[in-house]
DNA sequence: GTCTATATCGGGATAGAC
DNA sequence: GTCTATCCCGATATAGAC
């Protein structure tokens, strides 16, 4: 449940992801407080009490959508550290990467990630995920920068800026396409976008193993 | 009240000032449907039907700091397009102008543009506010598109990516800065970011008259 | 314009039958 | 594992004294 364990989605049950698809749908729409258990489960299809068959807390909901969230992305960037390869690329894979799966998934959870809620003391566990998130950005754009590719600016304001952008991808009937914002970042963060095509083929290519 | 209205904040008292600003910052922290008025009246000084007497509900707050938040951004868009000069220089004076606002605001106003809550039937008239700040951000984008100084990509994506940025600005302890903000959107949106300088010239000459 | 006291409501969570 | 019924608490808002 804490953000610790990062598990897998497929650990869930069909029916706990069906409440968590519903719940993250919710959360994004009218936000985590804004939101009670009898809307989760009326969107669900069942009736209150039984959501807590499946999760013993609405926090324990919003715990589980963090980690879902915060996991996959946190493993692939440790992955990509390993590997030999140019830091800008490995960014702009990681950000192709990872946005896409935001996308495709049914857990909209991109507003999880600027939820309030979690500012809150008793998330303090998930705080910590997405510090984590974070702090591998920022150490993305600072080899970016050693190595030449990103412009010189505060590397963890450029995190910050290139994480802020993900609320972009917002709900399915608005959002901006995921390669659009990966493009953004990329020409946020560069120091002559004339790299980019390069940075885009070095990032295309299959992963060369660590 | 409404959003229609975009009242200056010079119209409130000094009561109501205060109670906005404990409020922005509270909203910010732990969200808004997580902040009691009670917590709202501590962080104040006073006991909590006392804020009964400066606003009729709790959702008013709410309203007029949405009305603070978009106002001055607005009105500052719609003397611009009045002006003559490009549409990217244009767009970076606004931004930058309107980033150092927030940024010394004590309002804290940035997370209201992002509070999910506002999704919410009775939040229509605020959720217009917010769409006509969209607008003319995707104006401004689209007329820098056809002056041939920013790249091509869907004008309300960019817009969307640019004022998600806005969320970096966070609070004033973690925040990024206002100019840093400013040139990230810059560099994201620029056709050619050797005309930033050029850019940055223009928008930071006084204004001429429209 | 602030206080105390309180009405009223809705939300999270539990008990226990099926 | 879902249901009905219910407990309990906290939250918004109002009443009325000062």
């Amino acid at each position: 449940m804490s953000a610790e364990t990062t598990r897998p989605a497929g650990d869930l049950s069909p029916s706990a992801r069906r409440i968590l698809h519903a719940a993250a749908r919710l959360f994004a729409l009218q936000g985590y407080s804004a939101t009670s258990t009898r809307d989760i489960a009326a969107a669900v299809g069942v009736r209150q009490p039984a959501l807590y068959k499946h999760f013993p807390s609405k926090d324990a909901i919003l715990s589980a959508l963090v980690d879902a969230a915060v996991g996959p992305a946190l493993a692939a960037a440790r992955d990509l550290e390993s590997r030999p390869g140019r830091a800008a690329a490995h960014l702009y894979r990681w950000l192709g990467d990872y946005l896409a799966r935001l996308e495709d998934s049914p857990y909209l959870l991109v507003s999880i990630l600027v939820t309030p809620e979690l500012g809150q003391d008793r998330f303090a566990a998930e705080r910590r995920a997405l510090d984590r998130l974070e702090q591998v950005t920022t150490d993305l754009v600072a080899r970016g920068q050693a190595e030449g590719d990103l412009r010189p600016l505060d590397p963890r304001s450029g995190a910050r800026m290139v994480l802020a952008l993900f609320d972009a991808l917002a709900l399915p009937e608005t959002a901006v396409a995921a390669r659009e914002i990966a493009d953004f970042a990329l020409h946020g963060l560069l120091a002559d976008p004339a790299r980019l095509d390069d940075l885009r083929r070095e990032a295309a290519a299959p992963l060369p193993p660590g």
